[in-house]
DNA sequence: TTTTCCCAATCGATCGATCGATTGAGTTGT
DNA sequence: ACAACTCAATCGATCGATCGATTGGGAAAA
């Protein structure tokens, strides 16, 4: 279960898995998120990190400057993975009760299948020193990814398709509604990804009474969302 | 800043400002909330703690046996005034709209009044080494209080008031988003506590598509909430 | 040969926890 | 009345363990 000290040395594939990330890399990677998740990033230590890969806390340095680089990069694809699957989707709908099944379906698809990895982005701000330079810019980054769910309530309420009597706390709730997911939703439960999202969309167009001609707008009145997210680090790596 | 080296000694007043804690262990309750609500448990030092209350770490082992009793302290205090509340409430209803609608406005409110503290409770289980008792004791108080949850679920369905595709997704999905509120709702902003309630308790009502003679219930239809839940620890100490 | 990969050993700092000593306000004995 | 005693409350100092991070060097690959 340690590492491979076997007869043939199998030197380390170097096969990338993904964007030139070697094996190690890919592994350290994975053992972070899984450990930063499940204990969270100040009761994980290196060493625990080092020892979950196969490495030695020495060897972890050599392949990242630091414990906190670790998270912010963690922190840096997960807010980039799901705001370009959320502006790539937003293109394909004007319609503001469509938009909203696509912020609203997507979060919720891209917690369901990377629980570990979205835990880590949504909850681990804290882990980073109030005022430093690492702080603003994930924060940043989420303000960034939710100007898209203001941007999208606004405009329902504009064009008289939502009725909401708070807008910053209806925003808020249905973040967290999907956000919460990653604390007790674990896949592979036999759950149908579209039909998961779109039970959560039809939860959030209830939330803001959406209705067209005075009739109220389900999800089975919308397209089907496309679940287009993909895996960020929680999925099993690629076979090599 | 430090204690009160005045001309009057003030003997520390041995007022009682709950249930026989003085005002060094409310003083230290307080900011041990604070922290762990803040920066998490294990990111937390109990010189950290020390420091907030205005004492050494060393007389803080004076009031409590380890820093796990102190978090220990927290939580079951937490889970005991929820399930407490809950359980006198649901006394005064028979029926199942009303009834998820205490549910879910009680937590709701809970976690309004009580940010801080209720963050703790939901969040911090992980720090609680797996199979330990501590642990064992803690997961027994959330499941007991989330029974009460999946009673009421069970019996809308039952009498045909409830239309729920998945039990269990929908017991987590109403549950996380009521608890998701401590992470981002901070209180004194305006809101009225029952109007908060009242609007997570008509989200709910929507997801479980809560109905009688074919007309959807809203919260209008019930009777209003009582919000009864004693604050636990986030509100000011009592003045003495 | 140079670069990449990896480790044993170790750093200073900080962790949770404990120590013995002190203070001061009550209680008891005479 | 006053010394003798008890006890909760608090401190500075320090414990062993662990923290994140660094070093110098060896082995393997290019």
């Amino acid at each position: 279960m340690t590492a491979n000290k076997d007869v043939t040395p199998v030197t380390e594939l170097r096969v990338p898995s993904s964007k030139g990330a070697t094996a190690v890399e890919v592994r350290l990677r994975r053992s972070a998120v899984q450990l930063f998740a499940e204990k969270g990033y100040a009761a994980t230590g290196i060493r625990d990190i080092a020892r979950a890969t196969g490495i030695t806390s020495a060897t972890l340095y050599h392949y990242t400057s630091s414990k906190e680089a670790l998270l912010m990069d963690i922190m840096r694809d997960g807010h980039r993975a799901l705001t370009e699957s959320v502006q790539r989707q937003l293109k394909s709908s004007d319609l503001p009760e469509e938009r909203l099944g696509i912020l609203v379906g997507g979060l919720a698809a891209a917690h369901a299948t990377n629980p570990l990895s979205t835990r880590v982005v949504d909850s681990e701000i804290r882990a980073l020193a109030i005022g430093s330079d690492a702080r603003t810019e994930i924060v940043m980054l989420r303000d960034h990814f939710e100007s898209f769910w203001t941007k999208v309530l606004s405009e329902g309420i504009k064009e008289g398709v939502f009725t909401i009597d708070d807008e910053h706390l209806t925003r808020l709730s249905l973040i967290s509604m999907c956000t919460g997911m990653s604390y007790w939703y674990r896949p592979a439960l036999g759950h149908d990804l579209v039909q998961l999202a779109t039970h959560f969309s039809d939860l959030a167009l209830g939330a803001v009474r959406a209705q067209r001609n005075g009739k109220a707008i389900r999800g089975r009145d919308l397209r089907p969302l496309r679940i287009d997210l993909v895996p960020i680090l929680d999925s099993e790596p690629p076979h090599i």
